[in-house]
RNA sequence: CGGGGUAUGGCCCAGUUGGUAGGGCGUCUGGUUUGGGACCAGAAGAUCGUGAGUUCGAGUCUCGCUACCCCGACCA
């Protein structure tokens, strides 16, 4: 481990490339952010890994309620035959889903603990779900009856499974949490609306919070959520060059109003099938703000996102100047005034040293010393955890210094990423050089595509790199197809991805 | 479901041609430390994944089983 570390030390974030999976589990062990469950691809979610879900939900949340939605709560379980309603939705799905068939166990015969009862199997199998479209969808169905019922907004946080084959901690576990908003509106526009607008929200999010920026667009015919006219979604580019689909919205259209009858009567007195929506972010924001952003050294977090904002170490060695560093602390941390979002280390038994790294390692954004030798100047010292800047800051103004440090980190990180991925986009129009690129260091490749995706599955085939999405601040530039040469309307973005 | 690998204290691992289990980390106790991952001394903690076999004797050899990990297929 310590051997690993003093490899990593001396390469740079940005040439890593073989290591970076590795490196991307060192990073949630250092931060002690989550870890593997006993449950096969389950994760347990530790505390300070809970704390950044818990910002996101905190600012995720404002922002659906300021759009106008609400909360509520659907169930868990999912009848069988609702997964067989909406034609595309059933065929589009992958069918890797935890299934209930039994309601009751029993004390086994052979004194072993408990079996499953085999008289109490159910009539009908109940799904975990993978996604709660259909049983949200069926009780629209009832409460949807005139046109004054709409639109509905409505947002659930919930967690889901889904049986992966295999899983990685955030970015695809068996079981994650998410939110997933399921609208209802009277016309097509509105739906649209919608759609766009949350993706919008999404966007903000990963921008002006995590510090993540992201391109906004649409997903390919093929590539669709099963069920959906649209599927629009937020790409960010990871420190590997590849892209992780941070978020997506869908413009459901009529489908699953004609699945699930959500029928309402207009003004017109005519009986009409409401127009949907979709969306969701989930915990694998944690893992893209984790690729984004964090170093050899441990976690890098924004301090939009950061559960602590400013760490403060007391040093001292005689009780005299531990009680004059308190003293000193004290004051320090009414001044800045920042509630839970400071934290002091009194812990006794540990070195400066050592509390160093270890809020380091936690992604701490600022990081505040203070011994005799500052009480005596007046002054602390103050550490960015980006920069690993320090500076000597008198007391009396640290309050305005914090404040601007943060403030001037959290734009920071989202330049930087803004630059990495700006060096590593490309456009090109041939497809030696998109397979140069692809198959070498990688990134975003924008080229022209005709739409068919076999030409889209022959570079898959060469590269594992697949298109992202069609995105929308491209100019309608008339082109050919990269891999077979027929016409094109506009460029996509070809990448790997997670 | 294919291909490869692993299973030894809470965690990581060593264990030679078979001889009755060892280190590091962590934990606990006491002391000295504390401005970049502290040190010393002591202590606790393992039916070596599981079942059978070979043997005077198995962590080690043979066979079966199970679990987990890595590479593919899957990924709304």
């Amino acid at each position: 481990m310590n051997e690993q570390n003093n490899k990593t030390k001396q390469t740079g974030i940005t040439t890593r490339k073989a290591d970076f999976s590795q490196w991307y589990l060192d990073v949630i062990e250092k931060a002690d952010l989550a870890e593997h469950s006993v449950v096969k691809g389950c994760m347990v979610i530790k505390p300070y890994g809970y704390a950044i879900w818990e910002n996101m939900q905190k600012v995720l949340d404002k922002k659906f309620k300021e759009t106008g939605h609400k909360n509520a709560y659907f169930p868990l379980l999912i009848p069988k035959s609702f997964l067989s309603k909406e034609a595309s939705h059933v065929k589009g799905f992958a069918k890797e889903c935890a299934i209930v068939t039994h309601y009751r166990l029993i004390d086994n015969p052979d004194g072993s603990g408990v079996m499953v009862d085999p008289k109490a199997k159910l009539e009908e199998e109940l799904i975990i779900r993978p996604t709660s479209e259909t049983i949200i969808y069926d009780t629209y169905s009832r409460w949807v009856q005139s046109y004054r019922d709409l639109p509905i907004l409505i947002n659930q946080w919930a967690n889901v499974v889904r049986w992966e084959m295999r899983t990685r901690l955030f970015l695809r576990t068996t079981e994650f949490l998410w939110q997933e908003g399921h609208t209802v509106h009277e016309t097509e526009a509105e739906a649209e609306i919608e759609a766009r607008k949350m993706l919008e929200v999404y966007r903000d999010f990963s921008e002006n919070y995590l510090a993540m920026p992201v391109i906004t667009g649409r997903k390919p015919e093929h590539d669709k959520f099963p069920g959906a006219l649209h599927t629009y979604c937020i790409e960010a580019m990871m420190q590997d060059r590849k892209s992780l689909q941070a978020g997506t919205s869908h413009h459901l259209g009529q489908n699953f109003a004609k699945a699930f009858n959500i029928v309402f009567t207009d003004k017109n007195s005519e009986k009409q099938f409401a127009w949907q929506t979709s969306w969701g972010v989930s915990t694998r924001l944690i893992g893209g703000l984790i690729m984004t952003h964090s170093d050899d050294k441990g976690l890098v977090l924004p301090p939009e996102i950061a559960p602590i904002k400013v760490v403060i170490i007391p040093i001292y060695k005689t009780d005299e100047e531990k009680e004059l560093v308190q003293k000193n602390i004290e004051n320090i941390k009414a001044d800045l005034d920042l509630g839970l979002e400071i934290e002091v280390d009194y812990r006794d038994n540990l070195s400066p040293g050592f509390k160093f790294n270890e809020w380091e390692k936690k992604g701490v954004p600022l990081r505040v010393e203070i011994g005799p030798k500052d009480v005596a100047n007046n002054q602390v010292v103050l550490v960015r955890r980006d920069s690993g800047v320090k500076q000597f800051i008198l007391m009396a103004d640290l309050k305005s210094v914090v404040k601007t440090e943060l403030l001037d980190m959290q734009k920071s990180l989202l330049a930087k990423a803004q630059d990495f991925r700006k060096d590593n986009s490309f456009v090109v129009d041939n497809y030696e050089e998109l397979i140069k690129i692809l198959a070498g260091d990688g990134g975003y490749v924008y080229s022209h595509w005709c739409g068919d995706p076999a030409c889209e599955d022959k570079i898959n085939a060469e590269v594992k790199a697949a298109i992202r999405c069609l995105p929308f601040e491209q100019k309608d530039e008339a082109g050919e197809c990269v891999v077979c040469g027929k016409k094109s309307e506009r460029r996509v973005i070809f990448a790997k991805a997670y």
